[in-house]
DNA sequence: ATGTATGCTACAGCTTATGTAGCGACACTG
DNA sequence: CAGTGTCGCTACATAAGCTGTAGCATACAT
């Protein structure tokens, strides 16, 4: 898979509008996930992988091949790092942070109204499924 | 696929944070593009496919699917928007419009300098196989 | 009866992700 | 020097997600 770089059509967008291939970019799996971790310290591979629940070595790499070419991250001494355009970045992410959290309650509330029962539906399903093969899960 | 919840593990997080739930969400494939294609005004289904560069009919019904799910889109007469939590993290979102136009300009001087090597081959790869492939795309 | 628009679903095939095993290099210990 | 641990990955079989196309039932206009 290669990386989007704004002016040229990517996968999963065809004008490659900067907007478009950023939201390409930050739409693949872990994409978020890892320059969230990465925020508060450089650290190594193995250890970035520990902080994204262990993701499979091959998806971390695959990741960290993109979000380095697209100028993210970088490999220093001490590790994989944000850069300086990295931590821009995460600037605008940061704040999702908080909101995740009123987002939770947000989705507790509906939950518990019962307003959506396709959620309670699916989470229920979800629950039988994951308590079945992974009993208690941090 | 079902769609994450704060609080339950879901696929590509083990831990059900609220910020890991949100990541695993915005980390799918045109969840964020919907998002900002439906900032503006409420569209029909087909309205919103032909905005989000007429994406697979299959992926855009899962997707807004779990937006529903997630509270982030309602169905109105008018056709799919924002909700008012949706447009919460809209707001959020939206500063990355400008952002990444100062992106494009970081990779543009980055591959112009030179610097990454792999990005030059990487896009010449790209632009040879879709030049051959698709002749002039918008 | 015909044409258009809508909100999707079905499907074969392709791409990406998963989970595990394992590699070569290097550092450290006894 | 042998053994162990850590590191940064790669290889691979399999599962899951996405693509692109065709097409459905319904509603509406002519």
């Amino acid at each position: 898979m290669s990386f989007p770089v704004p002016g040229k059509p990517v996968r999963g967008s065809k004008t490659g509008k900067p907007i478009m291939a950023l939201f390409d970019l930050l739409g693949r799996t872990w994409a978020l996930g890892i320059v969230w971790n990465l925020s508060k310290t450089a650290c190594t591979f193995r250890e970035l992988q520990s902080r994204c629940e262990n993701i499979s070595p091959t998806l971390l790499n695959t990741r960290l091949k993109e979000l380095k070419g697209t100028l993210l991250i970088e490999k220093t001494l001490q590790g994989y790092a944000l850069t300086v355009v990295g931590r821009e970045l995460f600037a605008l992410i940061e704040p999702m942070g908080q909101w995740s959290m009123q987002w939770a309650t947000y989705l507790d509330n509906d939950i518990d109204d019962g307003i959506k029962s396709d959620i309670t539906h699916v989470i229920h399903d979800n629950n039988l499924a994951k308590n079945t093969e992974e009993g208690n899960n941090e």
